[in-house]
DNA sequence: TACCATATTGGGAACATTCCCAATTTGCGG
DNA sequence: CCGCAAATTGGGAATGTTCCCAATATGGTA
């Protein structure tokens, strides 16, 4: 199906101009008779002539688009995260290519090559549970590609993050929980790989400790945020000598899923075993019973995010700074505490 | 920030070889001599080349790239079609420039501009609520880019179609009710400018006539999907005289906002008023209390109309096979009604 | 009417790659 | 050791645009 696209030349030619002028006329410059100008604006209109950015991309090195790889999109979080992104973008005249590493580190690193090949001027990347090497984005690096990372950083790299403040947000969940009289809280933390896990629980601890309330090591469970395994470890806990009367988890899917393993067994939250989760993700509310959970704002991190990127797109010199912005989060009371 | 791309000129230099034989080379051309070709990739490897996709594109007139325009993000339905069809778009190497028209006319316009500019291969698109005018949807035909609309449909333009068969759910979903012994049920449905909205209506009217349930005016709302205006339609219909005892939402935010509304009154769903829903978006099996609704096949259809999509476009000819599928809904009872 | 400054236009090169056609090298049989 | 076919390689056009520099046109003034 070859198809012959309207070009400059072809305008040209209609009018008996060079493509300088036409090109010209098209881009606004100020060296064309106004008459000129006209002609070659509305001969373009009616020929539906649209600019091929592929040859100025060629020209000016620049794409205006900017590469997003997220690690999945079955939680409302990084939709919600790049309609942020998305805003700031677009408003920024940037368009967006979205790659979904879908959890496998295969998959990021192949998402990280298409964005080469695509030009694009900058990223925007949340890592999956799986990534330990990061040859595959310092690539962006050594080539003067901004990256920013958001919510699952590297540490390794020295570039610009968006996070949320994980620690303080558990710190302040658990001690909600103690000082609403728990005395066995148990955590379903996530990976050891990735530092939001990391952080959380460390802010777990923290509390525990102000409390004065030893760590039970049972009580502390990593798992690999594969949801169908809550069932596994949850069950476990309420298998315990010493069960516990509260289940912070490391997010909110994952606290979901708890409740529903928790009333299977017959239990009732909060009554028997309060929940909290991380995110407030849009359905958190609305469940039954409603979550009590850590809100961080989401789009507000995507935009961040953007921005970040943009300046150190349109910065002139590679400077990198790696600033980290945290955002803060906020402590929401339902009914499943 | 400017910074000199590795190019094949770059590697020929160093190997003293010409442009052409480390294009042949790179692309895996078999006249090339074994041990040229190792060398070629060899220092490619080390020097980080990556093919310049801009510069290949411009010659084939082909990006290997098609776009996806939805009218938001917000409930789970668009990300998980947009999911389905990156699935298979990514499996035939294709990637996808995603834009979001925030239900604006406007904002469908400049996307469809950003797509022609970046010369994708074809789109897949979901109309806005608002878009009446398809001419900049035309423009494409014209152009011979392959366009597949997905459940939001353009009936205007013969081109491939994703549906799901709205009609024969919301007749299932009514005809449940009203043999569960529901006599006045209002529906409130989508803007008249959706065919999705139409084909629901449809269906609803079909299973009243089927049961001799006269339609009553007062029980049919139209609204224009702004999440917010369901208070006020729902208040409505619960101070009608003779209020209805189910409603049946055109969608399942619709459902679960006009839940909240009905319990903000002080009555119960379903002993009061039952509520059905139309998507089983994600949310709706945990909701309190658990919606009935009509699930649709949501992956699938982003699946199906990335496939016609690239069938479309592999074609050599343009005969515009304008198909129209239509997958199965699924009745999903549940706790509201 | 000639001349100069300014306004407008034209003619390439450049961007990174592919691909066709021509040039060169290689190898083998006579 | 020559010649010819096959194997390799090189050169240049083409893709659609921008941008620099040169060329031409226009208008006002002496």
């Amino acid at each position: 199906m070859k198809r012959h696209q309207v070009t400059i030349i072809d305008i040209a030619k209609e009018l008996n101009l060079s493509k300088s002028t036409v090109s010209r006329a098209l881009t606004g410059h100020k060296s064309v008779k106004p008459d000129t100008r006209q002609a070659v604006l509305e001969l373009a209109e009616k020929l539906d002539y649209q600019r091929n950015m592929l040859a100025i991309s060629l020209i000016t090195n620049k794409t205006n688009t900017i590469g997003i790889i997220v690690p999945e999109f079955k939680s409302s979080y990084f939709p919600t995260a790049i309609i942020g992104a998305q805003e700031v973008a677009s408003k920024a005249g940037y368009s967006t290519v979205i790659c979904q590493s879908d959890e496998s580190y295969e998959t990021e690193v192949a998402n990280t090559r298409v964005m080469l090949a695509n030009q694009v001027d900058g990223i925007l990347v949340s890592i999956t549970k799986e990534t330990r090497n990061y040859d595959h984005l310092k690539i962006f690096q050594r080539k003067g590609i901004p990256i920013v990372f958001f919510n699952r950083v590297c540490d390794e790299m020295e570039v610009p993050k968006v996070i949320v403040d994980d620690y303080d947000g558990a710190y302040r969940a658990v001690n909600y929980l103690i000082e609403s009289g728990r005395k066995r809280i148990a955590h379903l933390a996530g990976p050891s790989s990735l530092k939001i896990s990391e952080r959380r629980m460390n802010g777990y601890k923290a509390a525990l400790r102000k409390h004065n309330v030893p760590l039970d090591e049972e009580l502390l469970i990593s798992y690999d945020l594969n949801i169908e395994k809550v069932k596994i470890y949850v069950t476990h806990l309420l298998n315990l000598d010493n069960p516990p009367d509260a289940i912070f988890a490391v997010n909110d899917p994952t606290a979901i899923e708890t409740i529903q393993v928790i009333r299977k067994r017959g239990l009732r939250v909060p009554e028997d075993i309060a929940v909290v989760g991380f995110s407030n993700d849009f359905v958190s509310g609305l469940i039954d019973p409603p979550l009590t959970t850590v809100s961080q704002p989401v789009k507000e991190i995507g935009r961040t995010a953007a921005q970040l990127l943009i300046e150190q797109i349109s910065r002139e010199v590679a400077d990198w700074k790696s600033v980290t912005k945290i955002l803060k989060t906020e402590l929401i009371v339902r009914k499943s505490t």
